[in-house]
DNA sequence: ATACGCCCTCACGCCGCGTGAGGTTCAAGG
DNA sequence: CCTTGAACCTCACGCGGCGTGAGGGCGTAT
């Protein structure tokens, strides 16, 4: 049906073959308008024209046509595309590639980070809450922004990924587990240091054994992680809600019952 | 002298401090046109006005534009943020946030594939070529296109992952050896099957050997992608140009001579 | 003759503001 | 008091890459 009314053009023309704006837009993926499009702003003009004023594009605007389209699935804008494409002339197209790729590891990064912090703030709401106060969810989103532009400053883009590939593997209620724990281990050691427990005593060699294999099981062994994870607790003041004087305190006293655990053991 | 200003303002109303664009756009880090714009579309409004009509923003209007900006860093459009926020009703926030991600998920898997391209079409291209002629350009955008549109249907998601995190361990020399390695190699393994050589014979066996370590330094010994490969190579008629039909007899030929040498090693 | 489908040319709409133009008001210095 | 200069006001166009009509002409099968 296409080949007969393309025979019947052509004959008329007894001349090359040309097609309609339709037909390309059907072949191309792109719409009627597009073509239109790019006519307007002297991408891409038919060679030809009907009496009534139809566009006829020829073999070579289809050719064109086809690199125009290769170059859009690449991301590139109209604009480049037709510096690109400008009267034959050659240009430096790998350092063009590769500035374009450039600029899309940049968005993805962007989109990486905005990703952590959704799935963070997702973490942090009620699954079964239907309907959450506005208050109360924009404090979250607050908190977690705030929360990941400070992890952001203290760990590496890799250190980043490594942690992310942890957490998957661990899986949501692991690590809703941990969290769960936390609180309560922290109030037993806080309890043995007020109370003046000796560091060697086995209550304390207990909890400090628990303390470090959560942490172990947030950086995973690494100890670039565990360097930053020092670095954050050192240098801020506090996080999660948690004074960061206090946990260094605490820290010390577990260090020190595990030191005592290893001359012993 | 921010507080001088206000003090000044404040004490004309005696009554609740307030705020006027530019100071407001200088804490929040947007600019005075957006405050314009987003009274404009109805999002936030200044709770009243000067005589002269100077735009005073109130305590709640800061909570509210807070509530906004942490919306806008999580990448919501002033639509979706103007119904989160309408007359204190509550929404459901997870799903919300969930389906975002999603969003985002799906924006990256694209600009994933497009990173691909981008990144094979630049290692297909010369890197000393100042002037890429535009007909050579686009034949190897197609190419990369063309390629990495099949390379996507046979391959999952996590395999794609996987062989990306091999290219980066193998880093692009050892590609471009290995590369440069495979036609000399398949030139050999055609020689020997068209004289008729016997799978068993030792100059076979060599060649057998260095194909399988080339396959293996692709797949990194991943069964699910050496099942991949296979299955490309037995659908697709021609890949990278080489007529699939040849390759399978050639893989079957080099095959046998691996059997071989297993059962007498 | 008529109906249907393709084609044409305007022209406005989208999102999230940027960037003027052209005018008023505010707060401080002389 | 007057003058500056900064900050404010409104109005209106611009961006990219088209979508989506409106209102009409052309082509061809029945």
């Amino acid at each position: 049906m296409d080949a007969s009314i393309r025979h019947r053009r052509d004959e008329a023309s007894r001349a090359a073959p040309t097609w309609k704006v339709g037909e390309l837009a059907a072949r191309t993926g792109l719409s009627v308008r597009a073509l239109h499009y790019y006519e307007e702003i002297g991408l891409l003009s038919p060679s030809r024209r009907t009496e009534a004023g139809h566009r006829l594009y020829a073999a070579d605007d289809v050719l064109r046509l086809q690199r125009i389209v290769s170059l859009r699935h690449l991301g590139f804008t109209l604009e480049e595309i037709r510096a690109c494409l400008r009267d034959g002339s050659g240009f430096p197209a790998r350092r063009v590639v590769e500035l374009h790729a450039a600029r899309v590891r940049e968005r993805m990064r962007s989109q990486q980070r905005l990703l952590h912090r959704l799935e963070a703030l997702a973490f942090r709401l009620d699954p079964a809450a239907e309907e959450v106060p506005a208050g109360e969810f924009t404090q979250a989103v607050m908190e977690v922004i705030e929360m990941s532009e400070r992890v952001e400053r203290y760990y590496t883009p890799e250190q980043l990924e490594a942690l992310e590939r942890r957490r998957r593997e661990l899986g949501e209620e692991r690590i809703r587990a941990v969290e769960a724990e936390w609180p309560t281990l922290i109030e037993g050691v806080r309890a043995e240091m007020e109370a003046g427990t000796d560091p060697a005593d086995e209550r304390v060699q207990r909890l400090a054994k628990r303390w470090m294999e959560l942490v172990g099981e947030f950086t995973g062994g690494d100890p670039g992680i565990e360097r930053s994870v020092g670095n954050m607790w050192r240098q801020e003041e506090n996080i999660h809600g948690i004074d960061t004087g206090e946990m260094r305190e605490m820290m010390a006293y577990v260090s020190r019952a595990t030191a005592s655990s290893n001359e012993r053991g």
